[in-house]
DNA sequence: CCGTATCCAGCTCGATACTG
DNA sequence: CAGTATCGAGCTGGATACGG
């Protein structure tokens, strides 16, 4: 029995600190590079594009200890770990995709809106000023 | 010609800033309490729970800004202000539910293996101290 | 190669008090 | 009623350098 045991407007609801993990800056840009199999540290870097090690090794950290990402280390000469998707893991990818999907076909309006808007405003404060 | 002209991995890539928006603090428990339609500050304000006027108003400012949210002042003594979902804002609700459900129905499961991991690190670290 | 250590700037969130 | 002003604490993210 795991379905609905929380609600988001509880004052300290358990699902509002999921969903600030999803919010978080670097979570679905590494769901993304995990999406298709387990992944070194490097190449998620990469595939990541600016994150610095540190913060990238604490959102990792952050996503293991949720259970929703493992870390494998293997005993080699260099040194080589994978991190790759759970099952719980995996099961977020569809929501997640569903809101990234919705994200990058509205972000172009989204951003003229926003131009619109603060344009806008710094014309009322001319005004004001003036 | 309003699908996929951004991608989530690019450097600066636009919809990362709308997905940001989804992930802020306040911004799903707003569009939970404006998914019945319009409502006051005030209301928003008691549904919402523990959220400071100032914060508030921030994230109905961004919300407003982003074509999401409308605000309406009703010349009225005391004045009304009442805010609602735009058509975009209501589009958004569909994938902003499916994440919230997972949440709602996963945030058991994530929280146990948060409690495991902090426990397994701790006496990890007990270890190395003795 | 895969991180951690250190230090720091900036922003977010918040309490509180006050105003149109 | 619906905010704004002010001040401040704390966290997040980052550059850089070093360690196992």
């Amino acid at each position: 029995m795991e379905s609905m045991p929380f609600n988001v407007m509880d004052h300290n609801c358990p699902s509002r600190v999921v969903l600030q993990r999803i919010g978080d800056k670097w979570t679905p840009l590494i769901f993304q590079a995990l999406k298709g199999g387990a992944r070194r540290f490097g190449e998620i870097r990469q595939t990541v594009d600016g994150v610095s090690p540190k913060v990238l090794t604490q959102s990792l950290r952050a996503l293991e200890r949720d259970g929703l990402v493992t870390r494998e280390v293997f005993a080699e000469v260099p040194v080589r770990v994978e991190y790759a998707l759970t099952a719980l893991g995996e099961s977020l990818l569809e929501p997640l995709d569903a809101v990234r999907i919705w994200a990058e076909a509205h972000a172009a309006r989204i951003l003229a809106a926003r131009d619109a808007y603060d344009e806008s405003s710094l014309r009322a404060e001319e005004l004001t000023t003036a």
